[in-house]
RNA sequence: GCCCAGGUGGCGGAAUUUGGUAGACGCAAGGGACUUAAAAUCCCUCGGGAUAAUAUCCCGUGCCGGUUCGAGUCCGGCCCUGGGCACCA
């Protein structure tokens, strides 16, 4: 018989018409079947997919459709986080708005995500940027500015002194601007924040239960919130005027040999006054980017301010610093030195020749020695008076218990954690839904008028928002009343948008409420994939965002993710994949050359999917081979499965069922392999190792390929095993297994056929192959009847000659059996 | 600077429920078959070294040391690479 060519881009467009005829991805809510909500984290709409999308939509898609194949009903949507930063450079650099260059490129995506053959339910497609979208988020905003959990303050961005804009820290390159190249500056204005502190301790003890998440997301997001236990002090001046320090070693406090402050501190602000030199200093501090990794790196100076503290104990008079490396958003912008037990203290101490006063000593008795560092282990305290002798825990109640009973100091749970600053001055983003009257007071926009929506027809010219320059936007009255009143330009941080997208899929034409019943249905998202430079900031706000989502009554869930995959880089030549170092593959030039199936087996195969990927054209072509082995391997032996089926047929959900079991050696040895690699692939497939399930369905083709298709139990076997090849690759490659699975079993659709079954049968053996080891080498190996004992084992191995040779005539020591396995012998 | 990962042949990676045959599967390379030729396909070899040898032996999982009958896997100390650090998404 004639084989048919194996022709990807003829069946690949048969097969996606099929589906879409068929509405096969399209689901509702069925309270009788077991959900599975399966997402990948949206693409954000740069122009055209890049490898990094097809890696991680691969997965999410071989994710969902293995679910289905376990009978789930199973929901995986896409959509586009369209607002941000790119749309606004485009936009300038080739005179288009940014709304159209947006749509434009969701556009051309979607094509791209189709070509790929993904299972998405399109009808529930969202785009952040359109007012159905975001006027829930806005709807939200107001709840949280009513209920007290969003605020203003004043807080620092990067400012570029000739372009007169705000930087993103991406933008600041070696602490220059971009465009301008001039010096980024620090600057204070007067920002919008949520209080994401009110939930840390919520959130913290939530990792716990988050089982399904790799244990690297889960400590770095414990290390993020980053809670400590300590003390908050009092250090007064003589005038009264206090400055609060927190610490978590109190029973370092009489080592406190100064204090230092940040630049912002208002200590700093108010010396600076009557001091042009501190002037001079907190205005060098200011010439340097806000990006902590920037600040961390800086060489650390200070200036004394010229005031002085008392001792909340000592009664001594301490000298407070304006120093670079004391960050105002942290804690209360102010810390006390312990130069004798902090190492960063120590430096500045002996830098600027300022007292180290040592007040711990090793608890084992060793000799304290801080001459070339800060000793700061936990020990015993001395020269701390009242507290001598005390251990860490001791001193810490002691010193705790006297302070607040002087009323200097109180206990305190501290975070690392931060209130979320989502103000943006940027044009393209969701507008934040307040306003302002003459006299500054804030009103949220009432339910009836949101959305607030962007004007998307606009010109940008690089320097501040457009709707800073549009009256019709910003004027407007306030609430309920006609007192003129004007509009925030500011607009949300991107984040914001991807914090609830998660449930927004479950019910996107919902135009009544942010989020209807249907979301209780589908949540939590049984698997979510994406980067890992995720880890901590999308995936900690999205956790939020679901806990506020929560306590305003729109879901029952406590948690957005239960399983979370984190997918690798994508390299080549062993570097990122970007264009800036010039080493990008696009994905369609791919996909055009070998066709979708290939694209998704070479990127599956690669490597597991949390680690890198590295790209290789060659073994793409590899891949590509692979299916063209399969395709050829189905038709060629089609006869002989003909001849075959009166030992072997297949019921609806093509289940193998044989009349009479294989008798032959031959076959019953291949059938063994067969079952062996489909009890592996089941293994895996539960691991996510998807790159080990094709090595396996490979070993399986090469097996069969082996095999002697004349001999008619053989044959039927082969059928047996082609049917579970083209099954369990049916995830990764699902337009050429669907057109393969027509020849084979005809009838079922593949997408919802039931996944094969191992035979136990199959597995047993008759003998087991040991592996022998002498003193811990391999030496040689041993067929031994499965029966046989583990003494039986031991006396075989022993009289083996071959062991024999390398015992020589040394007293035998010891026997270790590992049964099924391996036997040692020590001697 | 701080937090989190990862280092296995020429390359991507594999090594079962965390200690039990290191290198599965694929790519590349070399040799051969088929062909007028090429492509495609098929067969063989393929970590390093010693050796006439597909016999046998030694070495080998970033580096140094330890635990164990046995370590890629566990423990201690280093080195290097990557991700994140709150305005890239």
């Amino acid at each position: 018989m004639e084989i048919p060519e194996y022709q990807p881009k003829q069946i690949e467009a048969e097969v996606q018409e099929y589906w879409h005829q068929q509405q096969s991805f399209r689901v509702t809510e069925d309270p009788d079947k077991e959900k599975f909500y399966c997402l990948s984290m949206f693409p954000y709409p740069s122009g055209q997919l890049h490898m990094g999308h097809v890696r991680n939509y691969t997965i999410g898609d071989v994710i969902s459709r293995y679910q289905r194949m376990q009978g789930k009903n199973v929901l995986q949507p896409m959509g586009f986080d369209a607002f941000g930063l790119p749309a606004e450079n485009a936009a300038i650099k080739n005179q288009v708005a940014p709304a159209e260059w947006t749509y434009q490129n969701m556009a051309y995506m979607k094509e791209q995500l189709k070509r790929l053959g993904y299972g998405y339910d399109w009808s529930r497609e969202l785009a952040t940027c359109r007012p159905d979208y975001y006027r829930w988020e806005q709807w939200l905003f107001t709840k949280l500015v009513e209920k007290g959990l969003a605020y203003k303050k004043m807080s620092v961005v990067n400012w570029d002194p000739v372009d007169q804009t705000v930087l993103a820290n991406e933008q600041v390159i070696e602490g220059k601007g971009w465009r301008s190249g001039a010096p980024v500056e620090r600057r204070e204005i007067s920002q919008w924040f949520i209080r994401i502190t009110d939930y840390a301790e919520e959130l913290l003890a939530d990792i716990d239960k988050l089982e399904g998440w790799p244990d690297a997301v889960r400590t770095m997001q414990r290390n993020w919130i980053g809670r400590s236990e300590g003390i908050e002090i009092d250090f007064k001046t003589e005038q009264g005027q206090a400055v609060t320090c927190y610490t978590t070693r109190p029973d370092t406090l009489l080592g406190v040999t100064f204090i230092a402050v940040a630049a912002e501190h208002p200590l700093a602000k108010q010396a600076a006054q009557g001091s042009e030199e501190i002037a001079n200093f907190i205005e060098e501090c200011k010439q340097v980017a806000s990006a902590e990794a920037e600040l961390e790196k800086l060489e650390k100076k200070g200036k004394p301010l010229g005031i002085q503290v008392i001792h909340s104990i000592s009664g001594e008079k301490i000298d407070v610093w304006v120093a670079n490396f004391v960050l105002m958003a942290y804690g209360t912008g102010a810390v006390m030195a312990v130069p004798g037990h902090d190492q960063r203290d120590w430096e500045f101490a002996t830098k600027h020749n300022l007292d180290i006063k040592p007040v711990i000593t090793p608890a084992d008795g060793s000799r304290l020695d801080i001459s070339e560092a800060a000793y700061t282990e936990y020990g015993l305290c001395i020269n701390s008076g009242e507290f001598d002798g005390l251990d860490y825990e001791s001193a810490f109640a002691a010193v705790a218990d006297h302070l607040e009973q002087q009323s200097l100091g109180r206990r305190r749970v501290n975070y690392r954690l931060r209130d979320w600053g989502v103000s943006r001055q940027r044009y393209w983003g969701c507008p934040i839904p307040v306003v302002y009257d003459e006299q500054e007071n804030v009103y949220p926009v009432p339910d009836d008028d949101l959305p607030v929506e962007l004007p998307e027809d606009v010109a940008l010219k690089g320097v501040g928002s457009p709707l800073t320059d549009m009256p019709e936007f910003l004027q407007t009255h306030v609430p309920g009343g006609h007192a003129p009143a004007t509009r925030e330009t500011d607009t949300f941080d991107t984040f914001v948008e991807s914090s609830w997208y998660h449930a927004r899929f479950c019910c996107p034409d919902s135009d009544q409420a942010m989020l209807d019943q249907r979301a209780n249905y589908w949540l939590p998202v049984d698997q979510y994939v994406g980067g890992v430079e995720h880890a901590v900031l999308h995936l900690l706000y999205a956790r939020f965002f679901h806990k506020l989502m929560r306590d305003i009554g729109l879901i029952d869930s406590d948690e957005p993710f239960t399983r979370l995959l984190t997918q690798g880089m994508v390299l080549k030549d062993g570097a990122k994949m970007s264009k800036s170092k010039g080493n990008t593959v696009d994905p369609q030039a791919m996909i055009d050359q070998y066709g979708a199936d290939t694209v998704r087996l070479f990127v599956m195969f690669a490597s597991p999917p949390e680690q890198a990927l590295e790209w290789n054209d060659d073994a793409v072509a590899g891949a590509n081979r692979f299916l063209r082995r399969l395709w050829n391997s189905v038709h060629s032996n089609h006869d002989y499965f003909q001849a075959a089926s009166d030992l072997i047929q297949f019921d609806q959900a093509g289940q193998a069922r044989w009349l009479s079991l294989p008798q032959s050696e031959s076959a019953k040895a291949l059938r063994l392999v067969v079952h062996q690699l489909l009890q592996r692939i089941q293994r895996d497939y539960a691991k996510h190792h998807f790159n080990t399930v094709i090595a396996a369905c490979m070993e399986m083709t090469n097996a069969i390929e082996k095999a002697d298709q004349t001999e008619p139990e053989q044959a039927a076997v082969c059928y047996e095993a082609l049917t579970v090849i083209t099954k369990v690759l049916a995830p990764i490659a699902p337009h050429i297994t669907h057109v393969i699975w027509q020849r084979l079993a005809g009838t079922t659709e593949l997408i919802d056929a039931g996944w094969p079954q191992v035979d136990e049968q199959a597995l047993v053996s008759d003998s087991i192959e040991y592996v022998i080891q002498v003193n811990g080498k391999l030496r040689g190996h041993l067929k031994v009847a499965s029966s046989a004992s583990k003494d039986e084992v031991e006396k075989l191995v022993i009289d083996d000659p071959a062991v024999k040779r390398y015992t020589q005539d040394k007293p035998i020591r010891k026997i270790i059996v590992v049964p099924g396995r391996l036997v040692n012998v020590v001697c």
